[in-house]
RNA sequence: GCCCCGGUAUCCCAACCGGUAGAGGAAGCGGUCUCAAACACCGUCCAGUGUGGGUUCGAAUCCCACCCGGGGCACCA
């Protein structure tokens, strides 16, 4: 051993990292491994700065995984890469006057630094750039098999327009009617756009969360339910005075057909505008339309405002029984769900009642609620929605609401003015993004052949030069002003044609970056198919619940379009998912502005990269945030440096039996490695690492009373490096050269249990009576029944308590305890 | 408003199927070391599990109601 007799956590990184950078213990390509795989991923980070404090806690728990899954003899991948496009990246290099590219690559040459020294387990053979050509070659071929199928298609529309940021917004990027980066208000826009056919999953993303049960936090999954937004109904058709078509409208609640006493459309809508033209109120239907269209979105979001609306002098005809519906156009019924026009059954939907209350509408009850004293809907002001019995409804009366809703879908059906139907929250997600920093649309333009895709061959359709184009946000895309870039001949005619100057949502980018993991620098295609059977799924999934709808939902999709394509043999692409927590400071957010801002470098230079890790781990559970203000990277530190020395003072050979150690000892050591094991398994790291300071507690007080050559010591010592690879790399690979090792401790094996060890010899049984602990017995942990009793019957507690009378009730559960109510 | 998760010592957190409430850490206090201090080490104090009811021989754990905290959804017909 050196001179080195105190722990100094900076000569252990400065010591270790090359031996580990030469040696590779992470490698997972080799051909000819036999091992079993897991592939664990971490979600990859946006390249935005150094490494945070957020990404010390994901990376830190990410990385006990992978590193258990490897002690436990798993071929594990565990790659990383940067999520290398986007706006935050433009933006900075905007106020910087520097090109987006540049800045990326130095940002992640930074971040790999920094990476490679948090020691986490990754193959550094596997990284990848969404940035790079050679990745989003293969996002445009991704496109154009989905422009191919029909699931990549160009729609007019209103759509979501961050002012701020001068770009379309995703409808899962607006979050209280503000945009998800910059916070915001949204607005509208009318813009043709390209969207992904996402709709068309619906149904299988919202079936196949079954497989997700159980494996997946359950609040993520009930997050991407209601995302989805599933609803089951029906169509029905309304004639319209005047109009030779019919206006179909959607409704769960067909069985209060009858209940109808108006009919609202969109205002927003074609329809509404059609509907109002030529009649009495077109001037009044104008001015409300100006209005609705001032408010924002914000406000439209308000669940207490006030019902609005016009009335349009036309009427609806209900099919059942040809009532007169008089028609309205309001903003409290959307354009874009269903048909953008309902029937009003104001009894019974309170939003219906609460504008029929507004005009002066009739109310009609035609569900008559059960006992519950609920009164007329049109007094109380509250519609009932519950079950109960039909009235007034003709064929249905008597009916209960199932038997309502099947019947009148019977009698629509018959007449041929309805149908069962279904509908979604779901939009389709748009993608078209008017920014520089993304993965080009690879589409032609041409004004003869219409929309051309870029041929294969041709691809990647690569980014122009920055230098030269305004990269500043106008609302267009600055790859519009590229010309050179911009103007090419079509590939169909030769025509002159350009291409689309818009780039990709960056969420395209992620959304299957997990398959080009398997080789980033394959040329031939996006990634192996072979491969992807051989590591997909993705076992073991990482990351913030911040993406719960977002990326998760968008990689599960992609993956059942790339199932369908026959390009991989799974549905779901992530097995298990782990959300951790954020890192806060006393109950907040870091950040510069709040002043409470904890930098990981400087955590890291005072107590180094594993205190740091440790703290991260031990804080509480994995989902939980981490209050830095409740933690003590300090204390981690100081364990450390307790375990470490603990290995130091092992005076044993290397490979003495420990069978010939101290028995109590030993039985620490294997509790303590069978407990870890559960705890790792069911994310409880905490539990895990508290486990390991009991041994390391229990080692030091053996060697303190003269066992430092103890066998039994030594093999704790082992287990400790061990266990502690998991979390604390560079201490752990330490204390195994001191303990006599070569390196790598990350592949010494996870330690053997022995059951016989891990048994107790002797268990403190106690006597309760009647619920209360009056006495304890030491006894064999096989101890039957029968002899259990008799030891408690006859133990001084139970004499003294039942003083000669019998017990009216013994309960005995062997091992431990023994209840006797008197 | 609806739904989900959580409330255990001064603080962060443990407690397998209901069976001795405490594993670990932090802070505090006392001590050892020191000229002194820091560090380190040793020892030690501290709760009856948010509140009220119920089930049970027995409840932190199961059930009901409520309070507090966090999160999700919220004109989707």
């Amino acid at each position: 051993m050196d001179s080195a007799v105190e722990y100094d956590p900076e000569r252990l990184q400065q010591k270790w990292l090359p031996v580990w950078d030469e040696r590779q213990p992470f490698r997972s390509g080799d051909p000819g491994d036999d091992r079993p795989k897991k592939y664990v991923l971490d979600m990859f980070p946006y390249p935005s700065g150094d490494l945070h404090m957020g990404h010390a806690e994901a990376y830190a728990l990410g990385d006990v995984l992978a590193r258990y899954w490897v002690q436990q003899g798993f071929n594990v991948m565990h790659p990383i890469g940067w999520d290398a496009f986007g706006l935050p990246a433009e933006n900075a290099a905007i106020k910087r006057g520097v090109d987006p590219a540049g800045w990326t690559y130095e940002n992640i040459e930074q971040q790999k630094t920094s990476m490679r020294r948090y020691a986490c387990s990754f193959d550094w053979d596997r990284v990848l750039n969404t940035c790079d050509p050679e990745y989003y070659h293969w996002n445009q071929w991704l496109f154009l098999r989905m422009f191919e199928r029909g699931l990549a298609y160009r729609k007019d529309s209103q759509v979501n327009w961050c002012p701020n940021d001068q770009t379309v917004l995703a409808n899962e990027q607006v979050v209280d009617g503000r945009c998800e980066r910059c916070d915001t208000v949204v607005t509208k826009k009318k813009l043709t756009q390209w969207y992904l056919r996402i709709t068309d999953y619906a149904d299988r993303l919202l079936d196949d969360m079954a497989q997700l049960e159980g494996n997946w936090p359950e609040k993520v999954l009930l997050m991407q339910r209601n995302w989805i937004g599933r609803s089951t109904g029906a169509e029905v058709e309304f004639a319209i005075e005047g109009r030779d078509e019919p206006v179909t409208v959607y409704t769960t609640r067909p069985d209060t057909l009858y209940g109808a006493t108006f009919f609202v459309v969109a205002a927003d809508s074609d329809l509404a505008a059609e509907l109002a033209t030529g009649t009495p109120a077109e001037a009044a239907f104008a001015d409300y339309l100006e209005k609705v269209k001032q408010t924002s979105e914000m406000d439209r979001l308000a669940t207490d405002r006030e019902k609005t609306g016009v009335f349009l002098e036309r009427y609806a005809i209900n099919p059942v029984n040809g009532e007169r519906l008089p028609i309205w156009a309001s903003d409290y019924v959307l354009a874009d769900y269903g048909t953008g026009a309902i029937m009003a059954v104001p009894a019974h939907d309170q939003r219906d009642l609460d504008f029929a209350l507004a005009f002066d509408i009739p109310v009609k009850t035609v569900v008559s609620v059960a006992d519950d004293g609920a009164g007329d809907p049109a007094v109380t002001g509250e519609a009932t929605s519950g079950d109960g019995v039909m009235v007034n409804s003709g064929p249905l009366d008597g009916l209960a609401k199932d038997a309502a809703i099947a019947r009148i879908i019977e009698v629509l059906e018959e007449r041929g003015t309805g149908r069962p139907a279904v509908n979604y929250r779901l939009r389709d997600w748009l993608i078209s993004r008017q920014r520089y920093w993304g993965t080009p649309i690879p589409i032609i333009h041409c004004p003869d052949c219409g929309e051309v895709p870029v041929p294969d061959d041709q691809l990647p359709v690569r980014l122009p030069p920055a230098e030269g184009l305004d990269l500043k946000p106008k609302g267009s895309s600055p790859l519009g002003a590229a010309t050179g870039w911009r103007d090419v001949t079509c590939p169909q005619c030769g025509g002159a044609a350009h291409r689309d100057p818009d780039t990709m949502d960056t969420f395209v980018d992620s959304s299957w970056y997990f398959l080009r993991y398997l080789d980033p620098h394959d040329s031939e295609q996006p990634f192996a198919p072979e491969s992807a059977r051989q590591w997909l799924p993705v076992d073991q999934y990482v990351g913030g619940v911040t993406h719960a709808i977002l990326h998760l939902l968008y990689s599960r999709f992609f993956t059942k379009v790339l199932f369908d394509m026959g390009m991989v043999d799974f549905t779901e692409p992530f097995t298990r998912l782990l959300n951790q927590g954020m890192v806060v400071m006393n109950g907040s957010a870091m950040s510069k502005s709040r002043g409470n801002l904890v930098r990981l470098s400087d955590e890291l230079a005072e107590n180094g990269v594993d205190a740091v890790r440790l703290t991260m781990v031990f804080a509480g559970p994995p989902e939980d945030d981490v209050d830095w203000a409740d933690v003590s990277p300090a204390g981690a530190k100081r364990f450390l440096a307790r375990a470490w020395r603990v290995a130091r003072d092992v005076t044993s050979a290397p490979g003495a039996d420990p069978a010939a150690g101290d028995r109590t000892v030993r039985q620490a050591t294997h509790r303590a490695v069978h407990d870890a094991t559960l705890a790792v398994e069911s994310f409880r790291f905490n539990v895990a690492v508290a486990r390991t300071m009991e041994l390391v507690n229990v080692l030091r007080k053996a060697i303190d009373a003269g066992g430092a050559d103890d066998p039994a010591v030594r093999e704790g010592a082992e287990a400790v490096a061990v266990m502690l690879s998991l979390v604390a790399p560079y201490t752990a690979e330490d204390m195994w050269s001191i303990l006599g090792h070569e390196p790598c401790v990350a592949l010494a094996g996870w330690p053997q249990v022995d059951p016989a060890l891990v048994a107790q010899d002797e268990v403190t049984c106690v006597v309760q009576i009647a619920g209360k602990v009056r006495g304890r017995l030491q006894v064999s942990p096989d101890i039957g029944e029968e002899e259990l009793t008799e030891l408690a019957l006859t133990s001084e507690a139970a004499v003294t308590a039942l003083d000669g009378a019998t017990a009216r009730r013994v309960i005995v559960r062997p091992p431990k305890l023994v209840n006797i109510v008197p």
